[in-house]
DNA sequence: TATTATACAGTCCGGACTGTATGTAAATTA
DNA sequence: TAATTTACATACAGTCCGGACTGTATAATA
């Protein structure tokens, strides 16, 4: 008897229906296959090594994702809504900021970049450079944080006047910038340097773009933010 | 008869020293090495794959690289030397251009992170975080870079009046936006995007330091520069 | 309740990769 | 020129991965 059907048995008198049987499972697998990704990398993520992680059998993973791709993209996708996620919470938090263009880069930082989701996305950029499938499905889904996160940019900024300054453009700078410092992250090694790079940005960029005056509401929020992760 | 065996009878009257073999075979293994790094990926450039591109056996690999590591670290200070013969003709191009900035940023781009060469040491960057001794070779790479590439800004440039400006931390802040356009333009896949983005940058830059004047000598270039590859 | 479909468990197989061991030719040295 | 070291070639051993396959339990359905 495996650990696993000890587990499941642990709970004797539970009676689950087969969609919250598989959503579970599901969910465990994506769970620690993003967990594997920012861990172990791309190549280091292999199909046994997450199911080991996610305390399942090899059949389980078998019967819900047919091959590794399938379970990759589900994971990629699942990347998707938690950065949804967390881009919210750093939109939200930023609403009642004064510094408000400081405020956001350092919790962009935190909670998107500075974290292992982002690591695991990361393997997954690298890796899509020879995974056109892969590559599309990342460049659909930045399109769609960037669906969210440009009306966002528009809601809570508007350029310094005569500076002709673009905010959108400054904001794409922005993720590039913290884009580079994360995949160098580990060898720069000077948590300092890092920040004095995010606070450099926030004064650079604020000499070109104001935080609307009165604004203290987040931006309107797409419905397809809370939703739950399958219907 | 192998294709290397046939290859190297193909040169019948040649007679070559051991050190002239040994060197000839550790160029083409690291060329092979660094080219596969950045086609088939950190994982994807297995041993085997690597003697193929290179058109050599198996035993002359083993023979020069006891194992896998010392390929690969070897390979990453090829790509340190490659880095430092781009860098110092970039340098030097800039010399004579108006628009110092822009024209730094652009032959920064299309030179370095924009080749083959860059893609090769992105996919070390980030197999080295799941691996220290790489990630300390990477380290002290990037430093041996550092170490050439800011005294040359001081050289070329100063900080505008006033402005209390730090250029070294500008063209860091320069080396972390290109590091992230580079990791992500395959996503982006909109090359006048990309080209906006450095635009946009040397703008910037260029209202918080001047190129000094005067200047049309290139900066002092480290004896070790142009040394061959080995000894 | 009987039947069927779904969810899960465990095992096997072909292929690929790394490291090793052994054999041969070329160059250096005595 | 003989001996020895260096450079290279080939074959092999052990490991691991991904996909296929078979078997079992649980839920849905008739």
């Amino acid at each position: 008897m495996s650990a696993q059907s000890a587990l499941n048995a642990a709970k004797p008198g539970v009676r689950r229906t087969q969609a919250e049987r598989s959503n579970a499972m599901r969910r465990r697998l994506l769970a620690a296959t993003v967990e594997s990704l920012a861990e172990e990398g791309y190549a280091g993520s292999t199909l046994s090594s997450i199911v080991r992680r996610a305390g399942v059998s090899r059949g389980a993973q078998v019967h819900h994702y047919p091959n590794k791709q399938a379970l990759i993209l589900d994971a990629a996708e699942d990347l998707m809504r938690r950065s949804y996620r967390a881009l919210g919470a750093v939109l939200l938090s930023v609403a009642k900021e004064d510094d408000r263009l400081e405020a956001l880069i350092k919790a962009c930082w935190d909670s998107l970049f500075a974290t292992p989701m982002y690591r695991a996305y990361t393997e997954l950029l690298i890796a899509s450079q020879r995974d056109p499938v892969l590559a599309e499905a990342l460049r659909q889904m930045l399109q769609r944080v960037r669906g969210v996160f440009e009306p966002a940019v528009e809601h809570y900024f508007e350029p310094a006047p005569g500076s002709g300054a673009n905010p959108k453009a400054l904001f794409l700078q922005m993720s590039c910038l913290l884009a580079g410092l994360a995949v160098q992250a580990h060898v720069i090694q000077n948590p300092s340097l890092i920040h004095a790079q995010l606070t450099l940005w926030s004064k650079q960029a604020g000499s070109l773009m104001y935080a609307r005056k009165g604004v203290r509401t987040p931006p309107p929020r797409p419905a397809a933010w809370d939703r739950p992760a399958r219907g």
